[in-house]
RNA sequence: GGGCGAUUAGCUCAGUUGGUCAGAGCGCUCGCCUCACACGCGAGAGGUCACUGGUUCAAGUCCAGUAUCGCCCACCA
């Protein structure tokens, strides 16, 4: 460490402010590497945090201060108290949010089967969603990687004024060539475990993005629909029966009818078949237990897909496929097998809602439809980026199995969420409820440009088509690869594509399974096992509670498969920003408030602050009454240290003699245990709260009981004692502030100290010198006694200056006895000329005033 | 339909294992330019701790239920 005597103020400034501060101490702690993590500690003396990356292709919202303030109160805790800190920062740059900001950004969009143009130019000023120019898969990609990096250095500024303490010298990207290295060789690794598959099955596919979408990215919307009664004629001539449906677009990929095997409705007809409205299909009726009997008519029709209980049925009673979707969210232009061509060709091309259409409109004109569809609101499944509902389209997809369909797994991934120490503990049952709920292994494969390639080609056989069940992968050494433009081992670029040669996979994956190995990815696993053995497993991840059936399960996971442990031992949960009306802040709005704005406002120690009031896991208002608040601290540690340190003070607990010197000592040594103990059970809100409100005690009551005392009225002795308490109390308070307004306590420890106090020791109890024999209570007592004297100056309307002519004080004789050892400093503060103790009955200490006044003297 | 969390002064929130816990700050009222701070200081007023039962000598504090709010999950016929 540097002595900082570059950085500090030249002297004690006399009209001490927090402008300036910022700029200063930032430019400090980056030259003199105040965070900068030395990798040669052991694990033992190493405190490592799994920063969540953070997608740059947006705006900072004050929600990213909010939590990652909370992170960095630990890691500024953890460094004074000696451990080294390993905090790294990510950008999440690959995956969707960047390919759709370069797309509104440059107005421009991927088309794969464009070639490279390696002289392409960057439209200027963005265009319309509508006159989008078509580049190359390779021109697209590069334009979000510049652009995502020009983000990266905006989000970087609001971080670093934020003053988080993460080492700035190599902050990783999950798209670049470390991350897809070892996101690639992890990926290989869980394939060669079989941790990971390839399958063709249906799959959640969002026709705007056209990729497949996994559960976790799922969300329900309510959308209007209508429930339509359509009647099927049995085979046999004996009647029909009657379904209802709110995809009637979805007909002629009918496979069967499905009535509950105890409906005594539908028993007769279990194992008869019917045949299909228009399209003529013979489709059978069949039992299972999922079917609700007081749902529409209890009997529903089986489409290949309609939803996740058709997938169910299709899978649980071996039925055919009738595909009508294709990917881009039109009915395939082929009818189905089975299906009559003829009617099929009605509606051939169209999209749903047309679809739809027409064949209502076909069956109303057949009498199929009974009655007229009565309309409903209903939860209808989308991509959580998307905004046209999902459809199910059969499609080839890698999984990574996740205990879904595996029960010892689940059991074991649940035991996982016993294992880490949650904070708060209540955000385990949300671990625990996902895992139980989980119906499906991991889809981590998507159809798009922007993120790490799956690192496999596929041998294609003499007919030209690729063998997907014999996947041909690389050398590790070899990684990363890019199978679209590399060539695999022992084929040549000319065999690509060609009957006897090889495809390469054009899939990307999540960028969930990249970010699901920031800890790998942090620590260089595999590239630097020196450095991975020194901070994994870490000590802690911090993340919103949203993103726990994401990328912490995720993470655990990964970790599971490859390493058999836990990635980390603690998991800090922040909670949500509200709006001041409660409700949860919207981006819109969130946005309106940049973090930059603020901290130009109340300074980044103030919004430090109010992002520190609320506890892990508990949402928390936008208030910047908060905020104020914490400016005022701020401002009021300037000038408390400034007037402390102008009588000469000097932290010496050895040499405090006086009793109200002690009894702050040992209040404040008090204040050491709970603060430590609090931040050890990562509550650091409590170890704000009990530093704060002794802080304005020391300032109200303290100083001013001791200021005429430390200037020497009581002869140099005294002074000294007061000097010496004064002195202790201000090293200590600045470090227990120190990981909550980083900026000001750095300022006034330059005043006095060598060194940074991010890199001084957190303070303990030892070095307060705990005095057993000290009345602790002291210091309240007189305090007590104090606001009475200034009581009685405040309803008389008169200046605090104002000379006590007598002061009576009446209480029980030990409260007395114990208040003359402050008689003096008593006396001194409230300007009382006469100070009297009379023994009292009553348990209430009280002091009768009389004001020094020309005219009458008053009771 | 299931689950988790919240409900304490006008506002934002503390209240650790049941017994000075009815608190803090903001806001409000009334004062004070006290030689660190007017970005300050002092003194006040403000609450049947959501509701209903129960356990206990004693309950914001434990149990059951109800209500309201928020979030998560659920097979969308």
């Amino acid at each position: 460490m540097g002595t900082f005597l570059d950085w500090r103020a030249v002297s004690i400034p006399d009209k001490p402010t927090l402008d300036g501060l910022e700029e200063r101490w930032n430019a400090a702690w980056d030259a003199e590497g105040t965070y900068r993590f030395d990798r040669t500690k052991a694990r033992e003396e190493i405190y490592s945090i799994d920063t969540p990356p953070i997608t740059a292709s947006g705006s900072l919202h004050v929600g990213h201060v909010f939590s990652y303030t909370h992170t960095d109160l630990v890691a500024r805790y953890q460094r004074m108290r000696g451990r080294e800190v390993f905090y790294p920062m990510g950008w999440d740059d690959n995956g969707l949010p960047s390919e759709r900001r370069v797309q509104n950004y440059y107005g421009v969009r991927c088309d794969p089967s464009l070639p490279y143009d390696p002289d392409f130019v960057a439209p200027e000023g963005g265009g319309t969603a509508k006159e989008q120019t078509p580049i190359s898969r390779r021109n697209f990609v590069e334009l979000c990687d510049s652009l995502t990096a020009e983000d990266e250095k905006a989000y970087e500024a609001v971080w670093r004024r934020l003053a988080l303490s993460v080492d700035w010298s190599k902050p990783y990207r999950t798209i670049d060539d470390h991350s897809t290295a070892i996101s690639q060789k992890a990926f290989l690794r869980n394939l060669a475990r079989g941790d990971a598959y390839k399958a063709e099955a249906p799959t959640l596919w969002d026709i705007t993005f056209r990729t497949a979408v996994a559960q976790a990215e799922l969300e329900d919307r309510d959308r209007p629909g209508a429930y339509h009664r359509i009647g099927f004629q049995r085979t046999d001539g004996s009647g029909a029966i009657s379904i209802e449906t709110t995809r009637p677009e979805l007909l002629p990929a009918c496979v069967a009818l499905v009535a509950h095997p105890d409906d005594e409705r539908y028993q007769p007809l279990f194992g008869t078949t019917v045949r299909t409205p228009l399209f003529d299909a013979e489709v059978p009726v069949l039992s299972h237990y999922l079917a609700a009997p007081d749902k529409g008519s209890g009997i529903a029709m089986i489409c290949t897909f309609g939803d996740l209980t058709d997938v169910v049925w299709w899978r649980e009673l071996n039925l055919p496929t009738r595909a009508i979707l294709g990917e881009d969210g039109r009915l395939l232009p082929e009818a189905p097998a089975g299906v009559d061509a003829a009617t099929y060709a009605r509606v051939a091309g169209k999209t749903v809602h047309s679809a739809r259409e027409e064949i209502v409109g076909m069956l109303r004109e057949s009498g199929a439809l009974e009655g007229e569809p009565s309309p409903i609101t209903h939860p209808v499944k989308f991509y959580e980026k998307g905004d046209r509902p999902l459809e199910i389209v059969t499609t080839r997809q890698w999984y990574i199995r996740n205990g879904a369909r595996d029960e010892d797994l689940r059991a074991a991934l649940i035991r996982r969420g016993e294992e880490l120490s949650w904070h708060p503990p209540h955000m385990q049952v949300r671990y625990e409820h996902w895992v139980n709920g989980l119906t499906g292994d991991w889809l981590i494969s998507r159809q798009r440009f922007f993120g790490v390639p799956f690192p496999v080609w596929y041998p294609i056989d003499d007919d030209g088509a690729p063998d997907y069940d014999r996947p041909i992968v690389p050398e590790e050494a070899a990684l990363p690869v890019d199978p679209s433009s590399d060539c695999p081992p022992g084929y040549d670029e000319s065999q690509r594509g060609k009957p006897g040669g090889f495809a390469g996979d054009t899939d990307v994956m999540d960028t969930w399974a990249t970010s699901s190995l920031t800890p790998q990815i942090g620590g260089a696993w595999t590239f630097d096992d020196d450095l991975m053995s020194r901070v994994f497993p870490y000590d802690l991840r911090p993340q919103g509670q949203d993103i726990i059936r994401t990328w912490l399960f995720s993470t655990v996971v990964r970790s599971h498969f490859e390493f058999d442990s836990l990635p980390w031992t603690n998991a800090a949960i922040s909670g949500w920003i509200l709006d001041p009306d409660r409700k949860k802040m919207s981006k819109s709005k969130g946005d309106v408030v940049t973090p930059m704005a603020l901290f130009d406002e109340f300074g980044s120690d103030a919004v430090r602050y109010w992002a520190a009031s609320a506890r892990l896991g508990t949402d928390a208002a936008f208030d910047t009454g908060q905020m104020k608040i914490g400016r005022r601290l701020a401002i009021k540690l300037l000038n408390a240290s400034k007037f402390a340190l102008s009588f000469g003070a000097a932290p010496d607990a050895g040499a405090v003699t006086d009793p109200l010197d002690l009894s702050l000592l040992g209040r404040l040594s008090e204040v050491v245990r709970e603060a430590t103990a609090a931040f050890d059970g990562y509550n650091h809100t409590r170890a704000l709260e009990v530093a704060e409100t002794f802080f304005w005690t020391f300032c109200d009551d303290y100083i001013e009981l001791v200021k005429e005392r430390a200037y020497g009225s009581r002869g140099d002795e005294a002074a000294a004692s007061a000097k010496a308490a004064l002195g202790t109390t201000l090293s200590v308070l600045l470090r227990l502030f120190a990981p909550f307004l980083p900026f000001v306590t750095e300022e006034v420890w330059s005043w006095w100290q060598e060194g940074s106090v991010h890199r001084a020791s957190w303070p303990t109890q030892g070095e307060v010198g705990v005095a057993t024999a000290a009345d602790r209570g002291l210091l309240g007592l007189v305090g007590t006694a104090l606001s009475q004297v200034r009581g009685a100056k405040s309803s008389a309307q008169v200046s605090m200056k104002t000379e006590v002519a007598q002061a009576v004080v009446r209480g029980p004789a030990a409260d007395l006895e114990r208040l003359q050892h402050a008689a003096t400093d008593l006396a001194a503060a409230g300007r009382i000329a006469e100070l009297r103790f009379e023994p009292a009955e009553s348990g209430e200490l009280t002091v009768a005033v009389t004001l020094q006044e020309p005219d009458e003297p008053q009771a």
